[in-house]
DNA sequence: ATGGCGCTTCTACACTTGTAGAAAGAGGCG
DNA sequence: CGCCTCTTTCTACAAGTGTAGAAGCGCCAT
């Protein structure tokens, strides 16, 4: 399965782009990170281009990927949503979201990296059909809650959520916030999601 | 005034940032934004950790100034703050946000990119007391409003609206928004942070 | 074996970039 | 005027980077 040397090679691109930076993605540099010879990843990526629409691809699955898998409390097209879950959907969306701290910081960074790379390469944008997921699934969420406009409110929910993650991931809300992975964490990240389900649900 | 060539210099910085990348970030790159001779900012930034300081002093300095000018609705230590007002408060964000949109876009776009930067350069935070100002002023408004943990719930406001910003500005949700700068980009903007403010300002 | 064919690894090279220092001006002052 | 200092402009060069192609290698069918 060579799709295998694709996997390492965009994982570690992923994981170099974490750690340094779009400058610092270089393929060799990508090369030293998976640890396999030199001008390995300049022969699967002949092109930086490539490589970074590999990378932007690879991020695009994982997300996808476990967005399915994670089940979260609110399944599009599950109508059991309504105000008294919201909690409990909270509850979910925040322990998505301690995971991209903790875990998933590398990909969130990498993910915050190529957004801003597609403002200037709209041929990401295209494969970038980044949180549109989430989007989906926001505006469904917000529809069976009887949300005017779902769409629109789903987006800015979900943008909202966003907002919080990039302020923790990148570090600039540093102060005095507790660590990702745990308990503390979650918490506090399930009572700020709470109020953003609630103001979004409750405007007529 | 040589101070004169240094706003030249790093203005053109950010617009080459905003335009290019972190990627396109060189000395010859600004030189050539500036129309200033190759090697002009080479001699005034040495380095080019030096340059990307002088870019988040600038983007530092400016978003001060015109966090003082624009004199939003919400001064601190302004206890003219109750529900009342929420609409105002979210009017004169909104307008705000607008103007990053679409005059400020090269700077916001520019800050995201130091943001990302200031994630492997621990120095840069220390200069990026980015949102800090914002923190601040949201906190006591909160506070006015008798919200518990001001502090708290202050940084996540921002947050949350710093992520509408991201989430417009990166392009990331270009599907059927209203183009910035009409008044029509405004009025739900206006509508989406009033939605914010209240949910949390009623938060307890 | 033997030759062909994929994948993998290595090497070459032009070009860009960061950085330092030399050259060239542009005043001020004796 | 000639000299000195500071700013600006130009040039040089080592290191890094993108990209292409050559060389090596395992493997299957003949």
């Amino acid at each position: 399965m060579p799709n295998d040397r694709f996997a390492v090679l965009t994982d570690a691109a992923i994981e170099v782009l974490a750690d340094f930076g779009m400058r610092g993605l270089t393929h060799r540099a990508v090369d030293a990170r998976a640890e396999l010879p030199l001008g390995t990843t300049s022969a699967y990526f002949r092109t930086r281009k490539a490589l970074i629409e590999a990378v932007v691809r690879r991020l695009a699955d994982l997300d996808r990927a476990d967005l399915a898998a994670d089940q979260l409390p609110v399944e599009p097209g599950d109508p059991a949503v309504d105000l008294d879950d919201v909690d409990a959907a909270a509850a979910g969306i925040a322990l998505v979201l301690d995971r991209w701290m903790s875990a998933g910081r590398s990909r969130a960074l990498a993910r915050y990296a190529c957004l801003l790379e597609a403002t200037h390469h709209p041929e990401l944008r295209s494969i970038l059909a980044y949180g549109d997921a989430s989007r989906r699934q926001a505006a469904t969420m917000l529809a069976a809650a009887g949300v005017a406009d779902p769409e629109r409110a789903g987006g800015q929910l979900v943008a909202c959520i966003d907002g919080l993650l990039f302020d923790r991931v990148a570090g600039a809300g540093s102060r005095s916030a507790p660590p990702p992975g745990t308990a503390a964490n979650r918490d506090e990240l399930t009572t700020a999601v709470a109020t953003l389900l609630r103001a979004f649900t409750n405007q007529t």
